[in-house]
DNA sequence: TGAAATGTTAACGTTAACGTCAACTTCACA
DNA sequence: TGTGAAGTTGACGTTAACGTTAACATTTCA
């Protein structure tokens, strides 16, 4: 009835591996509160599916040149005081601001780049001017 | 025969005003090698169109998260010791590589997009089973 | 089963990107 | 022409985001 829960599990240094990051950034981030994987008897770090997807999501929002305090606002911090719905609640209104954020980025990224297309294109101008210059000149 | 040239200049404090940053930045920005504006008599800072465009995409490329370095990598150093042409060449090898950079981006951006747009999605479906519970229960 | 690999917390170190004085100079304008 | 606003260069302070080391515990596997 249920679809069958995917119990697969990573450590901290197979996600760092993954990613690309040192075990001590994912430390970081659950020291943040950024992450909150569960534990072995003995203490380590256990990572589900959905833990490591939160991971994925802080990478790429830093990517984007946002705080870490940013990401926990979007993702939603881990309180453990407050219930579920009163988490969901922050959560859904982080994402949406989120999402217009993310708009506005995708917008400006495209700005960037005709930026730095509009640079080239001058620089090229300049070079082929330098070029015919040095022609008569040598 | 030429374009008149469009004489306008700035202070350091009309530019800091203008994009909501501090004079003490722009003038990291220069200690950086990022900005090279000319000087009055007197030794004040003088930001021509030029310069002000440069900044502007300073400003733009730290809103995604490239460091100070980065920048410095794409928009081409100001060094001194270098003539022009060698200038415009290293100026052209990163601004290709910017480019590429910023579209590998874009694509991240859409990922990013779609990461919330499926949170946001399961979050409210979430929300929607609990008001239901709440329902019955009271 | 024992030892090498991998993990843990705690604490201090480092670096980029500025903020913040201080002491002084230049600019704009009444 | 003088005076207050704005500018200048040091120099040191601060903060976020980890790096690094130490001292110890747990896992894994021959």
């Amino acid at each position: 009835m249920c679809i069958p829960n995917d119990e697969t599990t990573w450590t901290v240094s197979q996600l760092a591996g993954e990613f690309d990051i040192s075990t001590r950034t994912i430390r970081f981030y659950e020291e943040k509160g950024l992450l909150a994987p569960s534990r072995t008897h003995g203490g380590h770090r256990l990572f589900t599916r959905r833990d490591r997807a939160r991971l994925k999501l802080i990478l790429r929002g830093k990517r984007f040149g946002f705080s870490l305090d940013d990401i926990a606002d979007m993702i939603g911090l881990i309180s453990d005081d407050i219930d579920e719905r009163e988490q969901i609640r922050r959560t859904l209104h982080y994402a949406d601001r989120s999402l217009r954020e993310i708009r506005q980025r995708m917008a400006e990224l495209r700005l960037f780049e005709s930026d730095i297309l509009e640079m080239l294109e001058k620089l090229t101008l300049r070079r082929d001017e330098l070029e015919q210059e040095e022609g008569k000149d040598v």
